[in-house]
DNA sequence: GTTCACTCCATTGTTGAGCAATCTGCTAGC
DNA sequence: GCTAGCAGATTGCTCAACAATGGAGTGAAC
């Protein structure tokens, strides 16, 4: 018999789940930040014993997408502007990472560039803030994806993660003008030119972080 | 009352501690690669439920220590030669990163350089492999800590807590040659030379990986 | 002798109830 | 107004149970 599946099954238990359901209503930004994540009522709304309820907490702290204080409980994480500047520094290592090797990217990976790039556009075109800036952070994972480097992967999932708990709460309108600004950096790439993606990907890094600490500063204390 | 008490008194519960045993015997090399980490075992061991043990191992996996397949229960993790690879990749950025200051770095930082170096030192003159590698890594975390950014310093710990499981496999003869590599590298930093200090620091690290590829291809398959 | 099917057992996944510890908000007393 | 202290709510952890799964062993069929 030939390796016919060498994919892995990837089965869940009812703990991953339900940090997966969580997570994603926390990068909707239906959890707002510091929201107390009281186990009885999770264990209720999912119909799972408290139990696997905390062990979905644990998860999720572990991500960073919340925090747990004992005997206070689980509450979603409120990013401070120290985090802000402290994640879009590593951020920025990441995706330069990738940037690096704008060089020798190949036509292959030029279409995975492509893709999200253009479901970006038309989201935003639609007005869908929310796939928008999903298909924007795929562009930008597919950035750092050149590097080819899995581990760096991770990583740099779990920093959008976490900023996405603050972006989540940005003007629509400010996404407006995402896409014109994409599109340039994705014509360093496909120029196969590193120095000129670089020095687009700084400043493009700085706007946003900016605007994001702008807003969280605006707002409130942290967001 | 003045605020007398701003430090976090950082309370931890059972599964924290256990997570942290755990950890520890990793690092040690106590647990081998591969090894399972069976739940009721465990609660004997440490005296406590199979839930809070189920807790503690949640907590190792999101750090990458062990690693959790469904019904199959927990095991030590097992680096291959492609997560080596690409750990040392993000090893090197972090350290880059770190390396990056070297320009402006002040003496209380050079100091905080100094001290792991030495306790390296003395604990490989003493023939301690153990604390040897524990100041090695912290010197190297100084390094990373220039960057002044939390965040990649939580990266970077990752990394080497990951690494070291296959680390602590090592022949204690390798560690010989550390010293004298740190201190080049220290006195990159000391002429505050970036530099010269990446110059060093990249093939620094190469051998490294180099030497753990190595011994990770001849003992098996991986550890 | 190999292979397949089946059974049995160890281990994990999840539940539900229960109790101690701790936090929080409220009330009573000064 | 302030403090002490008293509930009520919530978390931390335990315990016992049972279902689901995986793996090892057994034995029959080829």
């Amino acid at each position: 018999m030939a390796t016919l599946k060498p994919i892995e099954l990837h089965r869940t238990g009812a703990a991953d789940l339900i940090a997966q359901a969580l997570r994603e209503q926390l990068i909707d930004g239906e959890l707002r930040s510091g929201d107390p994540l009281r186990e009885a009522d999770l264990a209720e709304v999912f119909d799972v014993s408290r139990n696997t309820v905390r062990e979905a907490l644990r998860l999720l702290t572990s991500d960073g997408l919340a925090v747990h204080e004992v005997h206070r409980g689980v509450a979603v994480k409120s990013l401070t502007v120290e985090e802000v500047r402290d994640l879009y520094g590593l951020r920025e290592l990441c995706e330069l990472a990738g940037a690096l090797h704008a060089e020798t990217v190949e036509d292959a990976d030029l279409a995975l560039l492509r893709t999200p790039l253009d479901l970006s556009a038309s989201a935003v075109a639609a007005g869908e803030g929310r796939d928008a800036m999903t298909h924007d952070l795929a562009f930008h994972r597919a950035i750092v994806a050149l590097a080819r480097n899995r581990r760096l992967d991770g990583v740099f999932v779990g920093v959008l993660a976490e900023l996405r708990l603050g972006l989540a709460l940005l003007e629509p309108s400010s996404l407006e003008q995402w896409p014109a600004r994409n599109e340039q950096l994705y014509a360093r790439f496909a120029a196969r030119d590193a120095a000129g993606a670089r020095d687009q990907l700084v400043p493009y890094l700085a706007r946003s972080r900016d605007e994001l600490i702008g807003h969280l500063t605006k707002t409130g204390r942290d967001a």
